[in-house]
DNA sequence: GTCTATATTTGGATAGAC
DNA sequence: GTCTATCCAAATATAGAC
């Protein structure tokens, strides 16, 4: 019994912090009120306040939500790969991997401005800041030894490259949801010019 | 006589867009009350809506400040420069002048994210990438030229290259602004490696 | 021009019926 | 569990005195 109710609880949740997230997206997070996510939701203040303690509490659900853990799918993904994909084929994969999760790269930006004064959100963004780092070191550092045929030196290389590389990311984002004509393949080969060897 | 009412009323202007930069700066855009931005400048109510209609109009005045024009001088400076700086250099030097302006990247950081979901806020971002683009592209060229050796092609080159610039800048002012440990110096010399040839 | 006091609106959260 | 109706706090903007 508790198995089934715990089960649609969780959709009910995920229906409500969907919603939320469309709302988030379109408008703005503060510019976005409750009653926005109740009509979005097509549900009711009382319905998400009783899966919600508070706007900020389903802000943060929304924010677990975006960050995902879609790190971890690439770590495997690599460990598996005998073909190691060049940097900036792996760059796209995690870029269009993100697209296809929250259509929206906007809410990610917003996320990173917002977690700038609030605590609770910058202590859910760290970890995923040091979790893209943990995979993408083991790889550069591969990338380094295989293909650019560096030898004790490819550690070091790779553990000051990953900063870089995780800055890259961060301003593809940025210029996919701020600059209009933005032109992500054309992004793409100018990393991989720099950096595919 | 409006000549020095006029510099008065300037100066005074200017006190309140500081102190209401100091707030947003503290606390975020939208968690910052009139009431605070009224404490931090030690005036009040009556006072600060003598000079900006509502708090949309004074957030857009603070934004102005904070994007600036600091383009100019690096055109202008480059201009003249006789030894080309690398680029890890040139983006040292737009990142510490960036710092010395304003003293807090995570404004910037506030700002983009308040871009995605406000029109007129990205209306005043848009020319400033813009600007950027325009004074790194010729940059760009002109590193490829003399130090890299190209021809013809640098200019496809640096038409490449400058988004992917923007975007290390982007970066590091991310970085900067949600990483506690973050290490400016190691990750220019990232970007060195990467690009000072 | 600037202050204090206040009007008005918005929006987060709750109460109680069903 | 969910709905409607409502309460109440917060915060923007204004009015009127000085």
């Amino acid at each position: 019994m508790p198995k089934v109710s715990q089960q649609h609880r969780e959709q009910r949740r995920d229906q409500i912090v969907d919603a939320a997230l469309r709302s988030f997206a379109a408008k703005g997070f503060h510019r976005t009120s409750m009653a926005d996510v109740i009509a979005e939701s097509r549900l009711s203040a009382g319905a998400i306040y009783g899966y919600f303690e508070s706007k900020q509490e389903l802000a943060l659900a929304v924010a677990r939500r975006v960050l995902g853990n879609r790190m971890s799918e690439f770590g495997d993904r690599l460990a598996q790969a005998d073909e190691l994909p060049a940097p900036s084929a792996m760059l796209g994969a995690m870029m269009t991997g993100l697209a296809r999760d929250m259509r929206d790269p906007g809410v990610l930006v917003q996320l990173w401005g917002e977690a700038v004064t609030d605590p609770e959100l910058s202590r859910l963004i760290s970890p995923v800041f040091a979790e893209v780092q943990d995979v993408m070191g083991p790889y550069l550092e591969r990338w380094a030894r295989e293909r650019l045929g560096m030898g004790a030196d490819a550690a070091a290389w790779s553990r000051q490259m990953v900063p870089v590389f995780l800055g890259l990311g961060q301003g593809y984002i940025i210029q996919s949801a701020l600059l209009p004509g933005f032109d992500g393949p054309g992004y793409l080969a100018g990393v991989g010019a720099l950096l595919d060897g």
